[in-house]
DNA sequence: GCCCTTGAATAAGTCAGATCTTTCGGCCTA
DNA sequence: TAGGCCGAAAGATCTGACTTATTCAAGGGC
């Protein structure tokens, strides 16, 4: 008979992701990626198969396909006669969602943070400006629109749609660049704000000059004007970075 | 008795990585890889993994392995009583430094190398201006000292020296800017030149401009002026991106 | 005739244990 | 002391059985 799975014997809370989602392999994946991006297992700490197939109660299989998948990002390196390696941050695939997920879960939050705002602040005007050329009509208009509509929910200070338009107006930019890796950027930023609203890191009162700005670029895309987009986005990302270094400084600092 | 691997069946050519190194789980990963990035795999196909061990003639756990890794990279989905179903572009993680050299080994080759230009287009001035407030004085005059080096290797026509001596200048700028994500994605980009270079893809005569520049950035830093160290770099990336460009054209256009 | 329930078939998921291969460390010889 | 041999350790791979979820279609109820 087989023992089921008690998960408790480290002491970290898993990632995010709901509650405990089926599937062995993700369940064990996560555990040992938090672990991991927390601290729990330190750079240089080794494991090794059989004691994982104890603590977590599962085949060999599943422990294997979880050290293929931690080791192609970077977390681990298998070594025969050795055991499992853990490597250090330095290695990390930090471009992967779901290591982006398992840092913002842990006590290096506010790295995280400050890494991809920092990102963003140097793609997304690039964004902007690579769109103006490349943009149609129609997705400019749409833009316009979208703007409009931010400017609809920040009147009536309806929060979480004003953050689903929001994205929505970031992630038209980056895909209107016609550059498929700002678009998956793109991604990871909408879970950064979207883990911001959740883990209510963000008083967000959105204020005129936002709205403006967020206008100003969308009609600087409908004239095809790059550096005005370009500029205007520049505004948004420092509001952005702005609003973000006060909200760390006060919970970190 | 065990059948060795042929590894003839599909028509694609493994990555660049050298002579199919150790591991069966590589080897099949990287062939798997290479076959969806080039096309030979369409979005929407179904596999399913009996008929994958016949064909690469290993066993369940190896091509189990593989799968969880391509899921993990957005190359797959597996659904039961289905099998494994092949998912577009868009789903796949672009930022994986191993998708990356799957795709430049690929015919979408050209498409990764605007991709990745861009993508650097927009970060290293942004890095150079961060950086100028977070270099220490050591790490300054290292800087200045490797463009210095940089325009001896120009002298020199030394081609190789000049590349290794490039990506580790801007590689010390992205480390200098504070951000972990900059320097890992200073990391694909070494690559991508390698890759250029490798491929025979950069006539790369290194002109007087391009070494002012550098030079320009070192000194701008040095003197923690960021606003200049950030127009040098704006600079630099536009004469890099030229050279991209008027290479892609010829080829691709 | 249409919709819902139910059951069988299918393919992935998981398990258990055996065998192979590489590598490290100690030991032996020159 | 240097260099090579040998055995143990731990991952790598193989095998085949069993479990579980999903899909599709047949059959029954409305």
């Amino acid at each position: 008979m087989i023992q089921r799975v008690d998960q408790s014997s480290p002491g970290v809370a898993p990632a995010q992701s709901g509650p405990t989602e089926a599937g062995l392999h993700a369940r064990v994946l996560d555990h040992l990626g938090t672990a991991v991006c927390g601290g729990d297992l330190a750079a240089g700490s080794v494991l090794n198969i059989d004691e994982l197939v104890d603590r977590y109660a599962v085949s060999r299989s599943v422990i294997r396909e979880v050290l293929r998948v931690l080791a192609s990002m970077g977390f681990i390196e298998t070594r025969r006669r050795v055991g499992v390696l853990i490597r250090p941050a330095e290695a990390w695939n930090v471009f992967d969602p779901q290591v982006i997920r398992w840092r913002l879960a842990s006590a290096g939050r506010m790295a995280q943070l400050r890494s991809i705002t920092e990102l963003r602040t140097a793609i997304e005007p690039h964004a902007a400006w690579l769109a103006a050329s490349r943009i149609s009509p129609d997705e400019a208009s749409d833009l316009v629109g979208i703007a409009a509509k931010m400017w609809a929910a920040g009147e009536a200070a309806d929060e979480a749609r004003f953050l689903r338009l929001d994205i929505e107006f970031h992630r038209r930019v980056l895909a209107a660049s016609g550059n498929e890796m700002f678009v998956k950027l793109q991604e990871l930023v909408a879970e950064v704000l979207t883990g911001r609203h959740h883990y209510h890191l963000m008083p967000h009162h959105p204020d005129q000059q936002a709205l403006h700005l967020h206008a100003e670029v969308a009609q600087a895309l409908q004239h095809r004007d790059g550096e005005r987009a370009r500029r205007a986005m520049v505004q948004i990302m420092e509001q952005a970075f702005d609003e973000m270094k006060s909200m760390w400084e006060q919970t970190a600092g």
